[in-house]
Parts: C-alpha cells; structure tokens; sequence
RNA sequence: GCUCGAGUGGUGGAAUUGGUAGACACGCAGGACUUAAAAUCCUGUGGCCAUUGCGGCCGUGCGGGUUCAAGUCCCGCCUCGAGUACCA
C-alpha cells in the first residue's frame, strides 16, 4: 500500500506521548489560548463517531493556535461520578469505581487512536478523591458564604455574624429565604442552634424543607433541568412534588448578574436566550391584599399593575400555606377535596392537560386596596406554588388563563383598556389607554404602570419589584456514587467538616441501594461518623464537579489549591469551548454560577468560565435517527480508523457539513476523503512511492494554488467553517495534481497547512522532508497577495440580469472602456439586437450587466 | 401557544458585505488500463426542450415587493427541526 496510515498514526502517536509534544507550560512568553471540550461522562457504550465531532473540532484549532505561536492548554478529562456506573453496580455488585476506571481505560484507547493533542498530564477525573477534595472545599466555601445585595457580591458568613452582633438586621440587605428582623442584643440571646438555623437561611449552600422533584425510580431528588417533560432525563421516570430537608444552592442570587454577564459572551444567539428564559426576569409590582377578618394578607406578583383595576378575584395555588387558615367553615370539605385532587394530579397530567379549568372557593375575601370592594379567593392549579408568592390577583380581561377561571367559575370579567373585547377570550392589551380604573384612566399602559406602582407604594401595600423565575438549585442526591458532601450533624446543628480533614472520603458500603428507613446508600456505611457524629448521607448532583474543572486543569497536580495563584492568573478562563446544546441550562450555568462565586470570595480574576462557545451539531445515523444501540445503527470510530485511519476520519467528520449543524453519518462518501490523502501522500511520492521532491523553483500557477489554500484554510478555520477547509485542501490538490507539481517550495508549507487537520500525514512528511523536530510548532504558512494578484479576470456578462456570456478583460481596463469592448464584442450584439442599451453596470474584478 | 434555527441537484453540502447558483465530495453513466477484478485515471452529470452547428427556457419551500442585479434584503404564508411551556 502507497499510503500506509496504520503504520504511520502509531509511530507519531507514540512518538508524541514519548515527546511530550502537547505538554502546555504554566509560565510562558508567549501569549495563553486555552481550548477546552466538555468533559465526557465514560459510560460503559464507550465512543461512537457523534462523540469525537467536537474534540476533532477543538483539536484543529488548538493546532492552529499552536502554529499560531500560542501557549495552548488543551486537557481532558472525565466527569466520571454518575448514575448509570450506580444502576450497575447495584444490578451487579460491583463498585462503580471498578466500572468507571474500566470505562475510562476504552475511552483513553478509543481517543488515544484519533491523535488527539491533549496534554493527558492534566487529566482530571471527578471522582478521584484528589479531585473531589477541591470539590467539597468549594462547597464549604458556599456554605460559609452569604449573599450581600448591599455590595452585591458573596460575603464570608463571619461577616454577617458580626453584623447581626453589631447592628442586628438592620440595615442588612441579604439574599434570604425568610425576611427576619431582630436587634444585636436578641441576637445574642439566641442559643447556638437558634442562631444556626438564623444562619442557615442566609448560606449559599444550605439546607432547607423545600417541594422538591422526587423520583421514587431513582430514589432520588431531582434539579429542574434534569426533568423534562415531566420525567427524569436520565431513564424517564416519573416525578413528584415532595417536601424534604435538602441541600440548596443560592444560584438565585446571581439572577442578575448571570443575566447581565450573557452579554460580553461569545455564545450563540439561541443558547443565550435559553439561558435568559431560564433566569426568566419579569418586572411588575408585589402588591399585599389584605384579607377580610383576617391578620394576614396575600402577597401577589403582577407584570401588569395598571390592570389593578380589573382584579375581580384572587387565586392562590392549592398548597399556599394560608389556604388553611383562611377557608370558611362551610367551605372546608370541598377545599380538602380540591388539594387532595391537586396533589394526587402528577406533574405530568398538569402539564398534558394544560387546558383543564379546575379550582374551589376559600369562602374567604379580600379587600380591594382602592375600591374596597370585596374579591373571592379561590384555590385553583393553574396557580403555581414555586412561582413568585404562589398567588395571583386575576385579571380576566387580560389574562387568558384569569379568563378561563372565570368564565367556568361565573366570575366577572371587568374591561380596563379602551376597545378591549372580553366576550370570547381575554385581550391582553400591551398598549392602550387605560378606563373603568380611576386615577388611572386616560393613561397609556406605561405611564399607568409607573402611576399605579407609585400609589401602591405610597399606600403601603407594596412596591415595584423585579422577579425571577429562576429557583435555587436543589444539591442533594440520595445516591452512592457522587462526591459526599463535608458535612456533620453535631446536636441537630449542621456543620462543615474542617477543611484539613478533606477529602472526606467515600465509605464503603455493602449495597448501593437505599436502607429499609428509606434513608440514602451512605447510611449503610460503618461509622459514618466526624468525632461521633453523624454525617451528611446525601452525595452531591452530577454538576459539582462540573461547574469548576476548567480551573483545574490549570494545575491540576496541586495539594494544596484548587489551582495555584500563579496558574489561575495565567490561564483565567476558557477561551473557547465545545460541547453540546443540551448543557445550556444546567452545567453551563452551574458553571458560571460557581464562577462568579470563586470570584467574589477572591479566589479567581475572572467572572465567566467560557468567553466562546461553540456547539458542534449531532452526528446522526444513516437512517436519520439518533445513534443508539437500541437501533442498531451504531458507527464506532475504532472501525471507521482500523479501515481508513484517523486522519481520514478526522478529515471526514469536518467533511460531513457545517459543525454546528446535526448531520446524517454517511459511509459511502468517506472513500473521497480517503481518496483525497492518498492524493495528498503521492504528491509527495513517485510511481514507486518513494518521497521525491524537486528544488526547484515554482511556477506562478504553482504558488498561486498554494497561497489560494493558505488564505482560504485560514480564514475558515478562524471562523470553524471546517467544512469548506477541507474543500480548499481538494481544490489545491487537485490543482497541484494537473500542474504535476512536486517542488519543495510548494510541498514543504503545504504539510504545514494540512497538520491540524491530518497530523500523522503531516508528520510523516515533515519528517521525509528531512525535519527531526515535530512540525506541531512550526509556524502557520502566511498567503502572499502578489501571488494571487491576475492581471485579467474574467468577467460574466449579463443582460437584464441573466448570465449570457464570459469575456476576459485586464484588471487596470477603465469603466467607461470596459464597456465599450463589452458592447463592442459580437456576442453581445446578438443580445442587443440592434436596441441600444439603457445603462451598462460595471462592477470591476465582478460583473457587467446591460440593461436593454 | 411563544422563542430561536433551517428549507438549494439523486445525496452531504458550497456561494462572508446583494454581483457567474450548484464549489468540493458522494452516487450515477460512459471510457482508458486489465484475461478479469480491485486500484487508478479521463469525460459527462440541476430539470425540460433542441442536440445537425449553435443553443433556448425554467430553476435556491410558496406568493408578492425593492433593485441594473436577490439563495442573500423587505412583507405575507407553508413545512421541518430545536428549546420552552399554565411564569401571573
């Protein structure tokens, strides 16, 4: 065989983990790029060829960043805590350690055989305790932390101690779950415990009786993105609202701050706006209804409180925590029936039947802050608890859902916007004037909203606030194999486990499922215990590790940092990175989420992981479908490289279409690409396949092939258009193939300009033309423009728009000659037919168009 | 429902700012080499009509518009994909 890619990709595989080749320094002259890729989770399917799309990616800019005299850091590792080692371990017994090192050990050959250029010294794993050491501390810090809106930053909690000895609650501007006011003085008359449970609705990281996604399947709690449509993500479970005493990480704090910071990001368009929906910010007004014969109020959350007018009812969602309180004796039995109903409805039914008006009433009424009239409460579904304050003050002129209620329930639907039609559905007007609606009327929807907010706030009963949809993120897992969070419980206080003692190490246990009590995997360990006290049973979600390896990496070696001072300075964030789509709501906001944090408590420089983000596309089957073993239609990338090697694959699946897009594998165009390289390497080669290249000089044609590819392959990368690299690299070879080119001048930096993408040809030839070092550094060939200057071009002629005929004109021909040869020519006087032209269009080095 | 993204040959896809639509590749057809095959190379290949020489007409989901010129810009639809969903 001419092209012997087996031989050739495992002599420079091996010579490039002998050599250290893509060993990153952590001090360096030259200026830090740093490529990185989502980590995978090493699942026992190992690698089929959608995986490598992105690391392929990735790897050819970080080569091209090489040659580009860049520092590149580009790593790997695995996010190697999870669920599907755990299902297995309990199916078989065997550790997830044992499954996941398996696992990784087929991953590391499968990516080894690619050529990737990864520095594997940083290799990281998530479930190494080295690793999850770094993991737990972070947590501590989150649990030792609180919110300051007043400097709008995370705080040490030692701060907000000496705050509350100080001043008490006053003046404090805390994020929190419960608005408490005490003095310094009732401060310290609070024993230990009281002021832990003060404290604990002020952490970061705290631990809280919240409705949570409980997924009796799993055993486990749930985040929000981790359910979709209703189910777990992981295996479709069904899921249900469950109140328990779990971890909660505080992201809602950094709302704002995670919606600002989208801005400056180099991400794409969609993936910003998911993020923006998920953060969901709405601006309105709270406004407190006071509830007649009662103390208490109703808190609701409007967008729209120029409609204050229209309120004709409340609706609380069934499980708010005055419902009991407020409904009428006569009423009782028909409210306990409704929550029974309501709760014995699963997420899923609410969701399929959106359409279903369901709802009783309370017996209660509230007072109309400005009419004094008297409104209904009602308890109905449609009202969600976790949202806002779990109330709504309806508004069924302009509210659909508000509309619906009422028109099932026969409540009145009174109209506050001039022309607005409410016989057949509710109007929601954004723009009108406001009537029926005292100090309101005559205004327009804005002023209205800013008049309205004003009253309300000068009566006291609420103000202009902005609300986020945002919740906290639930931390807790009832599961065996994830990082156990550094916690024990002293007297029913939780308290962190010294960071010294970290890492807390994962203890054996003999099942990996949950006790009869119901209580986690970890309770099954012996001695589960800090200096006799019991620790923390739940493990922490998939996430953790996830939302901080990018630094580690940077040291990855570190004993005593997360990542030194010295290496977090040099490398500070993530200058591009690759992943999937699906990441938008979760890891990519943990992420950036932990980020920001890290940031606060001064241990980073930076406040966003990932400056640019790039999400390659899905590669999907043959057949159209995804690729899974469940259809058969699997393409493992160990096959297509023992076949055509990894430099063909490499090629081909920049080949397949734009990165960015989801693309149908295709195993019958893979031989062109093959094809190509075989062109490529006889370039190179005479009929004998022995390497023989001529000195001398090339001809213009010769370097004006050339020096087209360089300035093309250039910029493609430099916009990841790999696609259209690929091509530039066949025209030229092609091009070079008629001109039967084989001069060194031409070869020698064409080898160059192909290494990023086919690096074991590249070396190969590097090496046959007579290099002893790697051409991994070597610098990027440059175009030169007086290669590619023509003298003449030749110019499509058109007449009213359609293309007629070609003429070769020179480059320094004036307009006004230009056409008059055109005209002059005799083709042209065909089209004329004797009719003289309207107008010419010259459009110099592009078209001319006549106008008849 | 809302928010994005996309519709180009038999197929994957090219065509940054409006300026030769279909680059490059696959597939297909024909040919060269060969006893034959593989490999390789050459030619053709959007559709329709004409093919005796030229050639002509139509073509980027559909219908309009702007322009000397539209795959590209504007308006209105259709289809597909993704995300999200009682968010007050």
């Amino acid at each position: 065989m001419d092209y012997n890619f087996q031989e050739i990709e495992q002599k420079w595989q091996e010579f490039w983990q002998k050599d250290q080749t893509f060993a990153a320094k952590n001090n360096s002259a030259k200026e830090k790029f740093y490529v990185l890729d989502m980590f995978p989770y090493p699942s026992g399917a190992g690698l089929h060829v959608g995986h490598p799309l992105g690391y392929i990616a990735s790897d050819i800019y970080a080569r091209y960043k090489r040659h580009k005299n860049f520092n590149v850091l580009h790593p790997m590792g695995y996010d190697s805590f999870g669920l599907p080692a755990e299902q297995y371990a309990i199916q078989t017994g065997q550790h997830p350690k044992i499954t996941t090192e398996e696992n990784i050990a087929t991953y590391r050959r499968q990516l080894d055989q690619i050529g990737f250029s990864f520095d594997w010294e940083r290799e990281v794993r998530t479930s190494n305790p080295e690793y999850y050491k770094w993991t737990q501390w972070i947590f501590l810090q989150l649990f030792n932390s609180w919110y300051n809106q007043e400097t709008d930053r995370a705080e040490s909690i030692d701060a907000l101690i000496k705050h509350f000895e100080k001043e008490g609650t006053d003046t404090l501007k805390a994020k929190t779950d419960s608005e408490l006011s005490f003095t310094a003085a009732e401060w310290k008359q609070k024993d230990e415990s009281q002021q832990a449970a003060i404290l604990m609705d002020y952490r970061l990281a705290y631990l809280s009786d919240s409705f949570v996604n409980w997924c009796p399947a799993l055993g486990t709690v749930l985040a929000n993105d981790e359910i979709k449509d209703g189910v777990s993500e992981r295996g479709g479970h069904p899921v249900e609202r469950k109140k328990m005493k779990q971890w909660s990480m505080r992201i809602s704090a950094y709302a704002e701050r995670l919606l600002q910071g989208l801005e400056k990001l180099e991400w794409s368009e969609p993936i910003k706006e998911i993020q923006r929906n998920w953060i969901g910010k709405s601006k309105g007004a709270s406004i407190r209804f006071s509830i007649v014969e009662h103390e208490a109020e109703i808190e609701v959350f409007t967008t729209r409180p120029d409609t204050i007018f229209g309120v004709s009812f409340m609706v609380l969602a069934p499980e708010h925590e005055l419902v009991d309180t407020i409904t009428t004796t006569e009423q009782k039995t028909k409210i306990e029936a409704y929550k029974k109903y309501a709760a014995a409805r699963s997420e899923r039914e609410r969701m399929t039947e959106v359409k279903k008006v369901s709802g009783e009433f309370t017996g209660a009424f509230v007072k109309h802050p400005f009419t004094g009239e008297k409104l209904p409460v009602w308890i109905g579904d449609y009202v969600l608890a976790g949202y806002g304050t779990g109330a709504v003050m309806a508004v069924p002129s302009g509210d659909q859902r508000d509309w619906d209620f009422a028109t099932k329930f026969d409540l009145a639907i009174p109209a506050v916007i001039e022309g607005q039609d409410v016989s057949e559905g509710a109007e929601d007007k954004k723009d009108g004037t406001i009537t029926n609606s005292d100090f309101l009327n005559g205004l327009r929807v804005k002023e209205a909203i800013k008049k309205a907010i004003h009253a309300i706030e000068e009566k006291g009963i609420g103000s202009g606030k902005v609300n986020y949809r945002m919740r906290d993120a639930v931390f807790s897992r009832q599961r065996y194999w994830g990082e156990p969070v550094p916690i024990y419980f002293e007297d029913g206080i939780a308290k962190a486990i010294p960071e010294q003692e970290l890492p807390l190490q994962l203890p054996e246990v003999d099942k990996y499922l949950p006790t009869e009590d119901g209580e986690p995997p970890l309770a099954r360990a012996k001695d589960w215990t800090y200096k006799g006290n019991l620790i923390e049973t739940s493990t922490m979600p998939g996430w953790a590790g996830s939302s901080w390896y990018l630094f580690r990496y940077m040291d990855s070696q570190n004993k005593n940092a997360f990542a030194s001072e010295a290496a977090l300075d040099y490398w500070r964030n993530v200058d591009l990175y690759f992943g999937g789509a699906e990441h938008a709501t979760g890891h990519l906001l943990y992420a950036r989420f932990w980020t920001k944090f890290l940031k606060d408590r001064e241990y980073l420089n930076v406040d966003e992981p990932f400056q640019k983000l790039i999400n390659q596309g899905m590669i999907l089957a043959e057949d159209g479908q995804k690729m899974s073993k469940r259809y058969g239609n699997v393409v493992n990338p160990d096959d297509v490289v023992a076949e055509y090697g990894a430099d063909t694959l490499r090629l081909f699946e920049m080949f397949l279409g734009p990165l960015e897009q989801s693309k149908p594998w295709d195993t019958s165009s893979i031989e062109g690409v093959h094809r190509f390289l075989r062109k490529f390497w006889r370039l190179y080669h005479d009929n004998e396949n022995k390497f023989t290249l001529a000195t001398e000089k090339a001809s213009a044609e010769e370097l004006k092939a050339l020096h087209k590819c360089i300035k093309k392959v250039t910029e493609y990368i430099e916009r990841f258009s790999f696609n259209t690299a690929v091509s530039a690299f066949m025209i030229c070879v092609n091009e070079l193939n008629d001109l039967n080119c084989n001069k060194k001048e031409i070869l020698e930096p064409l080898a160059v300009l192909v290494s990023p993408f086919a690096p074991h040809l590249a070396e190969e030839l590097w090496s046959k033309l007579g290099h002893k070092f790697s051409i991994s550094q070597v610098d990027y060939p440059i175009h030169e423009e007086k290669h590619l200057i023509e003298s003449a071009h030749k110019y499509p002629v058109s007449f009213n728009g359609k293309m007629r005929f070609m003429l070769e004109l020179p480059l320094d021909m004036s307009k006004d000659e230009i056409e008059k040869t055109v005209l002059a020519d005799e083709q042209a006087q065909k089209w004329l037919e004797g009719k003289t032209p309207k107008k010419v269009i010259v459009v110099p080095k592009k078209i001319v168009n006549v106008v008849v």
